[in-house]
This record gives C-alpha cells, structure tokens and sequence, in this order.
DNA sequence: TTGGAAAGTCAACAACACTGACATAAAATC
DNA sequence: GATTTTATGTCAGTGTTGTTGACTTTCCAA
C-alpha cells in the first residue's frame, strides 16, 4: 500500500515510502543537530530558542516592527512580547517608535545584541559550513531546492525576499 | 569579517556567510512546514509532538526497549514516560517486560497505535513526496547527503541502522 | 549477597506555546 | 468629528515538553 515493488520511470525509487520516511528521519536528526550549538550557547543566557529566533530576524531585518516579526515568527503576540521584554530589559534590542506610524515600534539590535547574534550564528554556520564543504556545491543546491519545495507557500515568501518594505 | 568579497576556489561563494545564513533560515521555514500537517492532527487527539515522535520510533524499530527509545530521541526518562503513559493509557502502544532480561520493556503499536502513526506520516510524507517530485532525485541525493552532515556524529548511527538489535 | 543497571514514579520547575480579555494610542474610514 | 480598525502591550490561565533531583522496585551479574 504506496509502496512500489518494482521502481520505473512513473514511480521512481527516491518516491518509495521508504526513501520518504528516510528523508523525515534525516530531518528530525538534522534539524536536531542544527539546533544544538545555539542551545548551548542560549543556557549560559538563560535564554531559550525563542529569543535566538527573534534576534536572528530583527539581525536580518533591522528596523521591522513587532507585527512583521510575528508573522515570520508564527508565534502570537503574546508569546512573542514574553520574549521581546526580556530582550529589551537586557537591552539586546531596543524599540523606537515609527516615524511614520506612530503605533507602530520598529526594532533594532543593540551593540550587546549584535554581539550574542554573531556568537549564535556563528556557531550555527560553522557547522552548516562544514557540512557544505564536505558534500560540495551540487549538493547544497539540491538541499536549497528541497528545503524551499517543503516550506509553506506563505512563509516562502518570508524566505526569499532578503529584504522587505519596512524601514524609515 | 568573515566574509568574502571575490569568491574563488578557495571560498566559493556556496560558502559565503550570506549563503549559510540563507541555509539557516531555509532549515528553520522547512522544519515549520515539516511538522505542521502532523500538528493539526496531532491537535485533535490532544496530542503534541512527542508522542509524534515516539509513535514513530516504535513503529520504525518495533519492539525498542524504552532505554533504547531514550537514547534515539534524546530525552530524559521522565520526559519520555510521561507520553509512554498517556500512550499505555490510550492504548496505542503496548509494554511488554522483555524475556532475556525481564527489567527490559519492550514497546509495540497497537492496532489503534499504527492507525495513528500511519494517517500522522501519511501527511508528512505526502508533503516530502510533493516536495521531492517537485525537484527531482539529483535534488533529494543532495538533500540528503546535506543532512546527514549536518546531524551529530551520535545520532547518524541511529539513522543510518534502519534496524536495530534488540528483538526477543 | 551485594552492587549496579533498567525502569518507573513523584515533585518542582522553566521555556514556550496557546486562548481570552482588556487597555491604549493612533491611523483610517465613515 | 465620531467610529472603527490596527498595532502594541499586558494580565491571567492553561497545556506540552523539556529539565533536575530523589526515591523505589525489579532483577541481572559479579
């Protein structure tokens, strides 16, 4: 049942529930790997993943507003506040009222917040480093492909545009 | 400062901090869309993802011995029994004390218990089997072959050994 | 027989998500 | 100008999932 005994060109062999099942495995695995060194960094802080996130997206996207970060977040406001206070308390990020918009507050990385990004992701890309170098640049794209094809159409969008509207 | 501005041979530019920083945002969007069909499911039995996980594991390598299970998932015995009880309770899973060595459990899906592994990865690979027919094999070998060196060391014996020892 | 491994349990705690309700300020609209 | 909507923040309560620490029972093996 969805298995295949004999693999052809309507039912390749990587389309086998086998292969699929391989593949999730190879996810849970990796994302767990992917996750551990920004772990271990984050308990000396007594911060969690949740602030990681957050640092990483307003390091990405300087300036953009608490409404913005929850939709590429996924989280409510209200999780998401829980964490921004923290952060803004220990001044790793500050909160400046829109010019424009004045309910809005655009958010931006403090040099102490810069700091524990670049101590996180550099961590981070280390080992997605060594693991590009050792399986080369055909295989990288192959992954890019995938990982973008498994995304949701919506949060696609948060992924491919580096750069988004909002800045004063 | 980690950079590069003139990629060579000696910094290709599938290196650059700019692309590791794409793959880690890739990872973190992927891994959203991965677990959100198993979650809305999950959501209707009260369930969350470590019971996910666990129905997975037992399925995978029927039989497992709860150390075992520990070991695979990463987790302490007291996190882990928590859903091993709720799962007992609900009859999905059933423990039996092992033969050879009687402190030994060893854990097995109920008919109810496979039911709900199957419409759980039936989701989930559907949306690999979507991703992966969308870019074809040489994509996925990339795919995987990334993965793999992105897990710890530890925890790709456990992937790669599709079965394990211990069976009574 | 004693030591230690395997398994289970209890309690307390923390991170991080959720819902629902409410408050404030400002923009947008009627 | 009054009303509605939007953006943000906050409080309270709840649930899942993880942790540590302490303790017990079972049982294999030296």
């Amino acid at each position: 049942m969805g298995q295949h005994p004999t693999p052809d060109d309507d039912f390749p062999s990587y389309l086998t529930d086998q292969q699929l099942r391989k593949g999730i495995e190879a996810m849970f695995f990796a994302y767990r790997g992917f996750t551990a060194d920004p772990d271990r960094i984050l308990t000396k802080y007594t911060y969690g993943r949740a602030h990681h996130r957050a640092v990483h997206f307003i390091n990405r996207n300087s300036g953009t507003t608490v409404n913005n970060l929850l939709h590429v977040l996924g989280v409510t406001k209200q999780s998401l506040n829980r964490v921004l206070r923290t952060l803004l308390r220990d001044q790793l990020i500050e909160s400046r009222i829109g010019l424009r918009d004045k309910r809005e507050r655009h958010l931006f990385l403090t040099k102490a917040g810069a700091e524990l990004e670049r101590e996180l992701s550099q961590a981070q890309r280390q080992r997605i480093r060594n693991a590009y170098q050792h399986v080369g640049p055909e295989a990288v794209a192959g992954f890019h492909k995938v990982l973008e094809a498994v995304m949701d159409p919506e949060l696609r969008c948060h992924f491919t545009s580096l750069k988004d509207d909002d800045n004063e």
